[in-house]
RNA sequence: GCCCGCGUAGCUCAGGGGAUAGAGCAACUGCCUCCUAAGCAGUAGGUCGCAGGUUCGAUUCCUGCCGCGGGCGCCA
């Protein structure tokens, strides 16, 4: 379907028919576009296990290939680079193919797969700050692209619900409102369905008792037996927990909510709670396991290590399980009931000896059989200006909805600063701001690789001028204002005609490389490719829109062609942003 | 100590072994009786941390060194 996949395989039969490897015939888009739009370097590689010249391979091939009615040009430069430059007609071909193609020229894979994203992973009862910003919008662009791939994807919360935080709240709340009935050991419920507390009552004592459980060592002991507690089943235990979760889960889906992150699956450690014993029964059963101090561990360091891999540890010496216990039974969950055979872990890079023991782990048990694909695809961290990662005044981790509110506000001053989306309706307008502080936080993060830090610089991120989301937008908005005023004027799109100017020709050949950039992005899980593309897309469209005055164009063919181009260009900017996860308004 | 990542223009960052290393911002010069100038055209700015190696070819792969950040069993 691809261009670049018609043009290699043409260089190929022409390598072919000289008796070499037809690999070496893939051609690319050119990085000299003075010297041609395409480029073939394969007679470079092909010279030497050839025992050949380069250049006399090149201009064999070159010959081979001269006859073709789709190439316009052809040129033999520096050591044996061929330069390919296409006809118009045949561009125009290729386009008006695009233009009528439901999925824009990108192709689907061929064996779609059942495919776990688990990214977000907040905990219960803890504000939601900077550091849950990346994994969200990353894991949310992924999924989205592995989605569009053809695969069949569920984009998985995984909240911290069950460990040691859990048991330190709940003594925390046992010493304050000891008259609750979650507390009587003998009571085995019914209990109210009404939260004894507010996610702000949690928030406010998460700190307090995560700090008791360090100072204090009997109140440690305390919340270490009420963790073992939960996690065996007391009634008055699980039903507060309860509550804690509920009124936590509703707190982060209004925080998603606002980021536009969508999860199928707010599953956490807690879900796999049933399966961990029986799991653990039979890796000991089975001789996988070992005792260290008290601990049953996993060894997963090899012979072959260069560094030191640390067991993984199912079962702490009081009993407790780890965060690697529930994160391996969740494993085994996924394949038996999702039949997952990819799994995706968007996490901070920072935690990747974990996932390495993890994973190791899934392996040596038979868990995860050869077939199933584990991907830690680490986060990098959002940093303030001064390098380091983000905190407020007061050295706190800036919580994520304030965050998201700055943004936003600073979204409505950008607005009023340009005049724009001035004398609209008050919620239109307000619609507006989100969506443009949303595309600023978003792109400013996307357009970075996955696991570099990035500074966090809002008014850089929120300018309408550069590479920034609301730039974007911006285009989008020009596009979408050209086309209805096309339809007011009864303007329809009509076929592609060849290009006669430059930035004309541009454009087209912009638009005819998403499916190599989207492959690209899908392979290496890696949105940023995507978010450079849609930004040269619209500076292109720019430089087009600039010289090519579509609604006064006399030529009926041309501008109709052009309405065309205009509308494709458009879809590529709804496609590529809603990958990315940013919504476009209808004006500004 | 061991391991991982990073080091590219004044600043913030891209860069799939290929030719003359890019973008945005900041600086400077032009362009609005014309579909949204939040735009476009142009100028200037670089020993791609340092030293080796592999290769026809290295910012890209490998090794060492320097600098910065991070991780290293009973937290998540």
């Amino acid at each position: 379907m691809s261009l670049l996949n018609d043009l290699s395989g043409l260089f190929g039969d022409a390598f072919a028919s000289i008796g070499l490897d037809r690999a070496f015939g893939e051609v690319s888009f050119s990085q000299r576009p003075d010297l041609g739009q395409f480029q073939c370097n394969g007679a470079l590689p092909a010279a030497k296990p050839a025992g050949r010249n380069p250049r006399q391979i090149a201009q064999e091939v070159l010959d081979l290939v001269s006859g073709d009615e789709r190439i316009a040009e052809l040129s033999l430069a520096g050591p044996g680079f061929i330069n390919i430059t296409l006809t118009d007609e045949f561009l125009a071909i290729e386009l008006d193919a695009l233009a009528h193609d439901p999925r824009l020229g990108v192709g689907k894979v061929a064996e779609p797969l059942s495919v776990v994203v688990d990214y977000g992973g907040p905990n219960v009862a803890k504000e939601m700050h900077v550091g849950h910003l990346r994994p969200a919008i990353i894991g949310e662009s992924i999924k989205r692209i592995l989605r569009f791939e053809g695969h069949h994807v569920t984009g998985d919360v995984h909240l911290g619900d069950w460990g040691t935080p859990m048991g330190q709240l709940i003594v925390e709340l046992s010493e304050r409102t000891p008259e609750l009935p979650y507390f009587d050991p003998s009571a085995t419920g019914p209990y109210p369905a009404e939260s004894p507390v507010s996610v702000a009552d949690l928030q406010l004592m998460y700190p307090i008792a995560s700090r008791r459980a360090k100072d204090d060592a009997s109140f440690a002991e305390a919340a270490r037996q009420a963790t073992v507690e939960l996690q065996d089943g007391r009634p008055g235990y699980r039903a507060l927990w309860q509550h804690f979760r509920r009124v936590s889960i509703d707190a982060m889906r209004d925080v998603y909510e606002d980021l536009g992150v969508h999860f199928d699956l707010w599953n956490g450690e807690s879900t796999v709670h049933d399966r961990i014993q029986p799991m653990i029964d039979r890796l000991v059963g089975a001789g996988l396991t070992r005792l260290s101090d008290g601990a049953i561990v996993v060894d997963v360091a090899d012979e072959a290590d260069s560094k030191e891999i640390p067991p993984l540890l199912l079962a702490k010496t009081d009993g407790a399980y780890l965060y690697g216990t529930s994160d391996l039974a969740t494993i085994e969950e996924r394949i038996e009931d999702l039949g997952a055979r990819i799994m995706v872990y968007v996490v901070d890079v920072r935690q990747s000896l974990h996932f390495e023991q993890v994973f190791r782990a899934s392996r040596l048990t038979g868990i995860a059989g050869p077939r199933v694909v584990l991907e830690h695809d680490g986060n990098g961290t959002v940093n303030g200006p001064d390098g380091k990662p983000f905190k407020t005044r007061d050295g706190d981790l800036l919580r994520l909805a304030d965050l998201v509110a700055m943004v936003i506000a600073r979204a409505q001053e950008r607005l009023d600063e340009n005049q724009l989306a001035t004398g609209y309706p008050e919620d239109e307008r307000d619609r507006i701001a989100h969506l443009v502080g949303m595309s600023a936080l978003k792109f400013g993060d996307l357009h970075n690789h996955r696991t570099s830090n990035y500074m966090f610089d809002i008014d850089r991120f929120t300018s309408f001028e550069g590479k920034t989301g609301p730039y974007l937008l911006y285009g989008a908005v020009r596009i979408k204002s050209i086309l209805r005023e096309a339809a007011e004027r009864g303007l329809h799109g009509g076929p592609i005609v060849a290009a006669d100017r430059d930035p004309e020709r541009n454009l087209m050949l912009r638009l005819a490389r998403l499916p190599e950039i989207f492959e690209r992005a899908a392979e290496h899980r890696a949105p940023n490719h995507l978010a450079e593309y849609i930004y040269e897309l619209v500076a292109d469209f720019n430089r087009f829109y600039e010289v090519c005055h579509i609604l006064s164009e006399p030529d009926v063919a041309r501008q109709g062609s052009w309405l065309t181009l205009v509308q494709t260009t458009l879809r590529q900017l709804e496609l590529v942003l809603d990958l990315l996860g940013i919504e476009i308004p209808e004006r500004m």
